[in-house]
DNA sequence: GTCTATATAAGGATAGAC
DNA sequence: GTCTATCCTTATATAGAC
């Protein structure tokens, strides 16, 4: 005859504890971005992952624990614009601006949707969390000045003011995350991504037959 | 002896009264832009302006009709380019989308506080007011392909696309009114408009030596 | 026209049964 | 681990005194 060891099933409990807090955060960050955080209450959240406020409270402490978790999972998303830059290797700067911006500007749905989150809900962050976006948000931002720097240095890229166009990059994104609305029937990410990346490149390009 | 008219002391008593609903108004903008619309009870708006709850209440009818009243408000900023457009007259395609673009980045202070109002707290407006909103900006952005379409006709500028060039024109300024936290230690209101002005002109301008 | 007091509703969070 | 019941606080809005 076999018994479950102890072990095994601790395990298994965190495992099932850590789906549900899981679905948790899944609801929260689409309710948060369809009605915004301030409201969307408990209840409903309970509600949407089919519990009552009791059951709730016992996988999150406050609801600000709920909005501190989706803000730091959303700034991950500046993480991987990063990695990826590491992952290409030695390549081009040209190559390198144009790969990174049009994966910033392709970030997958869910991503997208923690763009919105952020940029929105700033005010609603804690102040240690609004610390934590911002210098997020300028180490990204950061991050597109030195590609910038690398093409001007290489003599492919002519630039005014690489601040400026860095930040435009980043923006290019936060635009079409927020203004969906307005977007969506016009493009889809893809076609958006594209168009804004050209554009970049040939506002900047020294040779513009190195675009198409 | 003279005594005052009934019809004048209507007036009287009109003037005051709409100084305060406009002094009502403006501490809502205010705290609505600081804390965002749900997190601004009436009690603290009563408070910003010297009064108690139920004073607030004999100037207004609701919290929904102050977020009414300042998103019609906000509104009237798109309305100003266009205004300016006309009233400039007979010029250059050129020298036309210049203007305009300069002017719509350079709206004073309150129109741009307004216009992070409307982009942050879309989610608070009722349908109705969230449908106006929502042709307003259509609208302003059509305006600015139409000063583009001119300047392609009259072979002034060259556009790959002319509905994104507008859309990035007409967010450039939302741009700089959500992130001015990042950029207010960078530019000047003046300088930003200045600069990103002159590169989209350069994007589109044919005759480069145009631009200064 | 402004205040005090209060009705009424909703939200966050907890205690304790099961 | 989930539910019911409930506490406490805060919010919108109104009634009626002054």
């Amino acid at each position: 005859m076999q018994t479950t060891s102890p072990i095994v099933e601790k395990n298994k409990k965190e495992k099932t504890a850590s789906k549900r807090k899981r679905q948790i955060f899944d609801a929260a960050i689409h309710l948060f971005l369809e009605k915004g955080v301030a409201n969307t209450s408990m209840r409903e959240l309970a509600v949407a992952v089919n519990m009552t406020t009791g059951g709730l409270y016992h996988y999150v402490k406050s609801k600000e624990e709920i909005v501190r978790m989706v803000t730091r999972n959303a700034i991950y998303a500046h993480e991987s614009v990063k990695a990826l830059r590491k992952s290409l290797g030695d390549i081009s700067p040209n190559e390198a601006l144009r790969a990174c911006t049009k994966f910033w500007l392709t970030l997958e749905k869910t991503a997208q949707e923690q763009t919105i989150f952020l940029d929105r809900e700033r005010v609603h962050m804690g102040a240690d969390m609004q610390q934590v976006y911002s210098e997020s948000v300028r180490s990204l931002i950061h991050f597109f000045e030195s590609l910038l720097d690398d093409g001007v240095k290489a003599g492919e890229f002519e630039v005014d003011n690489v601040f400026l166009t860095a930040f435009n990059i980043y923006m290019s994104r936060i635009q079409f995350a927020t203004k969906w609305w307005l977007l969506q029937d016009l493009f889809t990410a893809e076609e958006y991504a594209t168009q804004q990346t050209n554009a970049v490149m040939k506002q900047i390009l020294v040779d513009r037959n190195k675009i198409s």
